[in-house]
DNA sequence: ATTTTATAGTATCGAGTCGCTACTATTAGA
DNA sequence: TCTAATAGTAGCGACTCGATACTATAAAAT
């Protein structure tokens, strides 16, 4: 920041140059920043949020450039593409096993190591801070939240309501979840507590 | 992160993501990422370290991609260049009255005022983790930390050693230093408490 | 002094990025 | 069945950024 040069300020400065160091790094391993950051996504999203649409939401940037993201992510062998059975306009996406390999070598990881330097509690004030303004931020900007199944508004978790049994349920989409299912990011997601 | 996901990987991810967010905001007003933060540094930055070859290294970028920076600032008119009078290689950068202006409407400020909504203990903690982890990793890499003169090994506070008064000095490159030149930042920096 | 080497910076080129505007294919609605 | 609406891709063009090569000046070596 330029002025007052409170924390605050202090604070946006340091994620701009830690973002800068991130991105540089992220040149590593064959990959660009964006294809390291859809490869994560694409780890850890849920099978409605595997589609380069919401690539491209969760990226923030166009679906054609999203589009090209995968595109390359496929010619390298990291990622598998095929169009849905029921809804042919879409594409379904999904690492590969080398896909899965190559996120070992995450350059992500020189970060957490850092952070992991951190007192436990330094990290916990650090993680829930980050998040917080993470999510201002994104409400403030109209973008979606990309939160996990079991913190969603619209998550039906098992033996509640009617059914007594049997998985959990989405009831925005009508259909189950698994336990798996429900720790993954979903594009759909909107927060419970609000 | 991909993996462990312990609190440690959900930092890394969330630097990751604020990053993107600096990123897709910083394409506003007619500056890019770039362009944005040579101007924050160019306007923190001590009379030594407003240098195309400087402004590089605070960039992690090369003297080739600084110089075309600066020299887009330039044709803005937010940059003034001129060459050095005592060293006729070398080239003094500042910011013009618009590059000051300019920064007014810094999209960091957005930011700084998400952050500024959190408790002031929180702040403070995130200030502190968050410049520790960019420490950390500067070191890492060997980057330069490109803190201010007063926290500078080479700091000769006013009152030390011989000269009982007149102004603070840097012992490196032997010159007065101002009260305020003390509070900027500088490409020669080394943390004085190692 | 003169030569050599080092330093500061710029010019230029090419690979790649990304947003934008079409465009196709498929599905949903009237 | 005709008309939107939706998911995605293609291709263009402005721009970015790193790498290499180059100029000018300064410092070091002989």
């Amino acid at each position: 920041m330029t002025d007052g040069d409170g924390t605050a300020g202090r604070i946006g400065d340091l994620i701009d140059r830690l973002g800068r160091l991130v991105r540089s790094q992220e040149q590593a391993g064959g990959l660009n920043p964006a294809q390291w950051e859809a490869l994560r996504y694409l780890a850890r999203a849920n099978r409605f949020s595997r589609s380069p649409g919401a690539l491209a939401e969760f990226l923030g940037s166009t679906k054609g450039t999203a589009s090209q993201t995968v595109l390359a992510l496929e010619r390298k062998g990291l990622v598998r593409r095929e169009r849905d059975p029921d809804d042919r306009r879409a594409v379904r996406l999904g690492l590969t096993g080398a896909g899965r390999t190559h996120l070992r070598r995450d350059p992500l990881r020189e970060f957490a190591g850092a952070a992991s330097a951190l007192t436990k509690e330094a990290q916990n004030g650090l993680s829930a801070g980050l998040g917080d303004i993470l999510g201002q931020l994104q409400r403030h900007n109209g973008r979606r939240p990309f939160g996990t199944c079991q913190h969603c508004r619209f998550f039906q978790r098992r033996g509640a309501a009617k059914q007594s049994d049997g998985p959990h349920r989405c009831i925005l989409l009508d259909v189950a979840l698994s336990e798996a299912d429900s720790g993954l990011i979903c594009v759909e997601q909107e927060e419970a507590s609000a």
